[in-house]
Order: structure tokens, then C-alpha cells, then sequence
DNA sequence: TCTGAGACATGACGCACATCATACGCCGGT
DNA sequence: ACCGGCGTATGATGTGCGTCATGTCTCAGA
């Protein structure tokens, strides 16, 4: 399904380390967290490389448990699509996963040694049979992935290229961003320009004219961990309410 | 929440009619759909009229037993956005409901007399705690929706306005569609330029353009009923892979 | 140290499309 | 029968942007 590091996993990979991090596990009893230690797998992967690609069958539910990871599907124009962003503690993949179908999508990584933790969907859908928390929890999981999906829409829609790239970092900003003291928001995403292109719906090209405007105007500069808004009023503006 | 009917509800609105309409209903076990019949109510809501508005309380599960519905969003800008058109048989929203928050956006319907049944959440979550194929059958649910979103932004970024309507109109030929004996397909859900323009990002006067355009080349027409799209192959085409 | 690949950047050009304005047809109400 | 509102359609114009080409910089490997 994917490839497995050369290097062994981390000893701080540890279940309970990923229980910390994912929000999924945190709501999950003390009683179904024992019974769901022994096969929860990790995998850490590197940049670049897929958790899984299109068409794969999955059978495990998959939460990043550390880096950031894309969803892409290409078409057939030979134009990529990132469908979302998915940040640490979300759960990457619930459609195929519950469906029964192949994936979808391509799920790669965008950090270097992204960290995931495989939980078996038998063991998975046995346990939210049987318990109220993690039914509750994983329904909340999916509802979330629904309204951050209603606002990649809403982005898309948003008009001209310039206030859809503004209407994303926006959202970056408010999802993942950290705010320094000087007021400029770090957003902490290495993120190319075909990137931004591909979660844009635009060419590599445009977005890099669009981008050196925002840095010319000093609205928004590329840092070497990722875009940092040094103007977020003037960015809010550019966005329209989109963001 | 909704502007009710003036006219009492018919006698085929029943809980069994639903329960044939709707696949959630359909999955649950006798017992549950039993315990579940006292608390649901149904509502008939006339073309154009709100389901229910972006920032209300809701506290009941919404599914579509009759007609269509469209979740819209509007932006700063003064455009507005069309996240998703529901379906009979689907879940209007999850996200609002599950997590207890304001809805994000408005629920509008696209027929004449849509029906809808609501299912009080508290009702809603006992039952799933308790249960095991409401909890799957709600997780299949919400799968669904995610499959359909992700489809959506696939539309959006599919490139210019002619290949985003194209995309569009062939995906809704194969969630809705209806094929006559010539072959042409017939998709019941009349759409004004306008929601073509919201679905598709775009202005009303281009997606006017395109339509005429489409019509002046024997692909798509538009009838009473809706869009009737008459050469599949060439729509096809222009969709580009992306419908 | 040198070279090649990849990413970012810029230029030129032609078409797409948003914006604003106006016209037409249909339907419902008076 | 007439009028007003709504939706569809068309025209004109200027800006946005996709496409193709070329240049520059950085980094890693030989």
C-alpha cells in the first residue's frame, strides 16, 4: 500500500503518543483503547511518497499522527487537483475505507517523515458496535472533514485567482497558522507553487505571479517552513469573506 | 426553523414512505425503527424557501424524503456559493448537527413541495450508541456526502467555465439522471442560469454563454424539467475526465 | 568544482471572462 | 388587454489568465 521507511520507527511513536495526538483515540474509554492497542500499526513516511495511491484498496482507518498530507486526484487533462490539506489528528480517509471501495484519491506526504497510525477497519467498526464514545467520536471526525471540505468549495467559488489564493491562506492561517509577536502568522506548511496552483485551481504560473504580487505588496512572503502573512487585514480584504 | 406548510401534509408522507425513500432509514433493525417512528416529524417546504437558514440551532437530523434541495452559501462579495444539490433519500446536513453548532449554511428548496423528516439529534445519538447498523448506516451516510464533495472541488478545478459546467451536468446525468429510449438523458432538477453560475463559479452572463453555446451544438438542451443532455460522448469530452 | 535538475520568475500573446448595458419573451396580476 | 417583474439572451469593452518560451537561482551528486 505504501512504502514502508528504512528506518525503524521512532521509539516516541509510541500508542500512547498517538492517543495525545489524535483526537479520535482521546475520546475513545479506557476499556476500548486496551482493546484496540494491539493493532493499531504506524507507518512514517517520507516526502513525497504516498500513504496510498488512487484506486488502492484500503483497509485500515488512517490519522496522521504527525506532518501534514494532501489528497490530490489527477485528471484526465493532466491537471492535479488537491481535494484537502489534512493537518495532524485528522483522520486522512473515511469514504473508502467505510465503503468498501478503492481509494479515491492519492494520499501523499508533505512533510518530511509523516507519521500515521493504521487502525483496522474490522476492529474499527467493532468497536463503534459496541461503544457510544467512539461512534460519537468518529461521526464527529467525518462531520468535521464535511465542513472543511464546504469551505475548500466555498474557496474555489470565491472568484479570480488572486482572492481564491487569498481565501486559502486565509484559511491556512486560521486551520494550522501560529501567530508571532510581531503579528505576522506563520503558516507551517511548506507549500510549492504548484501547490497552491493545484488547491487553487489555476497553473503553476499565475500562482507564481500572484504570489510575487502578494510579496511585492508585502501582504504575504514564502518562508523557508512556509508562507507568512506580514499583512492578514489587507489578506482578509483580497479574500472577500471567503476565507 | 422553516416556514411549515399551509397545507396539512399528505396521507402518503408517512414514516414507511420515508422509511422506503430513505436508505438510512431502510438500514435500521425493526426495534430501532420502532423506538425511532413517535419523535419523527415531517415538513413540506414550498420551491425557494428555506429548509433552514445559515446560523440557525439545529437540533434535528434532516433527511430529503421528496424533491431536491441546494445548500448555499453567500460570500462578502455578494456571490453566492452552491456547496452541494441533495438528492431524495440523503442527509441535508451532519456537520450542524453532530457537532452543535450553527448551520453554515442555508438550505433552499429546488421543487415544488420538497418533503423532509427530522429526527431529533438526541434521538439520533441514543440510538446509534446502541446500536450497530445505525451507526454504520450513519457513517455510510456521511461517507457519501464526502465522496460528493470531493467530487464537487474536483468540478471546480477542473478549468475554464465550459469544462466546469460540462463536468457538472455529466455528474449530475449519473447521481440523478434518467436515459429514454433515444439515449439522450434527461436530469430532473430545474436549475435557472443563476444556480448553474453558483455551481460552477461563475457569473450568470458566462453561464448563459455556455449554455446557448451548448444548445447551438446539439449537446445540451434545457427543458421543463430540467437539462437533457443529448450528445453524452461530446459532454464527455468536454468534461475532460472531471465529471 | 562543475553540472544537471528542479523550482521560481518573467515575458509575450491571444483567448476567456467579468462587468455593464440593453433587448426580448413569458407569465401573472390588475 | 395591458403592465410589470423575472429570467434568458446578446453586445461591447477591458482585464484576467492560460499557454509557450526563456532565464535565474539553489541544491545535490559526481
Amino acid at each position: 500500500m505504501c512504502v514502508m521507511s528504512q528506518n525503524p520507527p521512532r521509539p516516541r511513536w509510541s500508542f500512547d503518543e498517538a492517543v495525545s495526538r489524535v483526537p479520535f483515540l482521546r475520546a475513545l474509554e479506557a476499556g476500548d483503547l486496551k482493546r484496540l492497542r494491539p493493532y493499531a500499526t504506524f507507518r512514517t513516511i517520507p516526502r513525497g511518497q504516498p500513504v496510498w495511491s488512487r484506486d488502492d484498496e484500503l483497509s485500515h482507518y488512517v490519522f496522521l499522527v504527525a506532518g501534514h498530507a494532501k489528497l490530490c486526484r489527477a485528471c484526465e487533462t493532466g491537471r492535479d487537483v488537491i481535494l484537502d490539506v489534512c493537518a495532524p489528528g485528522e483522520l486522512l480517509c473515511a469514504s473508502a475505507v467505510a465503503n468498501f471501495s478503492p481509494a479515491c484519491c492519492t494520499c501523499l506526504a508533505m512533510d518530511e517523515d509523516v507519521t500515521v497510525v493504521l487502525l483496522p477497519r474490522r476492529d474499527v467498526l467493532r468497536m463503534i458496535e459496541q461503544s457510544a464514545p467512539a461512534a460519537g467520536a468518529l461521526l464527529h471526525e467525518t462531520s468535521g472533514r464535511d465542513m472543511r471540505l464546504g469551505r475548500r468549495i466555498v474557496e474555489l467559488s470565491s472568484g479570480q485567482v488572486e482572492r481564491r489564493v487569498a481565501a486559502l491562506l486565509v484559511r491556512l492561517a486560521d486551520q494550522i497558522g501560529a501567530t508571532d509577536h510581531a503579528g505576522h502568522v506563520q503558516i507551517p506548511l511548506r507549500l510549492s507553487r504548484q501547490d497552491l496552483a493545484d488547491l487553487c485551481g489555476t497553473t503553476m504560473e499565475t500562482t507564481i505571479r500572484t504570489m510575487t504580487k502578494l510579496a511585492r505588496e508585502d501582504i504575504v512572503h514564502t518562508g523557508t517552513l512556509g508562507p507568512i502573512i506580514t499583512n492578514r487585514i489587507r489578506l482578509d480584504l483580497l479574500a472577500g469573506g471567503a476565507g
